[in-house]
DNA sequence: TAGTATGCCTATCAAGTCAATAGGCTAATA
DNA sequence: TATTAGCCTATTGACTTGATAGGCATACTA
């Protein structure tokens, strides 16, 4: 359940397509540079979202990648899944995995377990883009507030 | 913050030693036949238990593992601490790794992953092996009367 | 139509982590 | 003193992860 450094990115750069949505296409390069991220890398990742449906691509000169959705509409939850799979913090739990536990049957932690994911989960599947732009907006102000003293 | 499974070994032990709680040590053999784990690697996870305090040891004949404190004063959440380290939905969020992401100063994700962090760890905080026991008590009451009618 | 900018695809690699095992040593009891 | 049990260190194999390389396809522009 913890989220990889591959999601991470998946996630940072979809954040920065969040903000300048609905502009102009921006390339690979200049995502990878804005969030730090390894550009050849960041390809894979990029393709494996547009696969996903996240976003689209034009290729040749002024290409790049565009969001499809509304930044409110994407909740993280469903790029950490789609990236990373299913939200298990054991892997008996995650799909397919069941006959993994020879205890399945009557195991006393399942039910905490259960409970444990789908904490995380609500936490991850309440939180949309919009709502990490706004919060970076009221983090600058806050922070703009703090050096106007 | 997902649980290894050395992690989920440690608390089926711990959860064994709960059910037979101030009665004669529990050999590792038996231990690890009782919760279908590998008997050599058990040994060295009761080692580890035992530097951590969790579990105390008597060797010779008639030796074995004794859990230290009543089942109801462990958190699970204290022994996943102790095998897997902070429970951290992203490396940055670890002991001493704070460094390791670039964005660090205004991380947009950040206060969701803080989020999450907590919302595990209450689950697994908020659950001793005291409730365990429990649970799996009222299991059986429960399969029980369905097999009755 | 040629050239260049950009994304697309497949293969591969290096490093790290994790689960598990081996083999011998030490202490306690009968 | 023999046996039973835990104690300790090293090592292994498999797998996952993060990352890179190199060439191909497409679209715009001159």
């Amino acid at each position: 359940m913890s989220v990889s450094r591959k999601c991470q990115y998946a996630l940072r750069a979809i954040f920065e397509l969040a903000k300048r949505h609905d502009q102009m296409p921006m390339r690979i390069a200049d995502i990878a540079k804005a969030q730090a991220i390894p550009p050849k890398f960041l390809e894979l990742i990029l393709g494996q979202l547009r696969q996903g449906g996240f976003v689209a691509s034009r290729r040749g000169r002024g290409g790049g990648y565009l969001l499809v959705a509304q930044p409110g509409d994407i909740p993280v939850g469903r790029i950490i899944r789609f990236i990373d799979g299913p939200m298990a913090p054991v892997a008996c739990l995650a799909d397919g995995n069941e006959a993994d536990c020879p205890l399945r049957a009557n195991c006393a932690f399942m039910a905490m377990w259960i409970k444990a994911r789908d904490a995380v989960a609500a936490v991850y599947d309440e939180t949309t883009f919009q709502d990490l732009l706004d919060a970076e907006a009221n983090d600058r102000k806050g922070r703009a507030g703090e050096y106007t003293i």
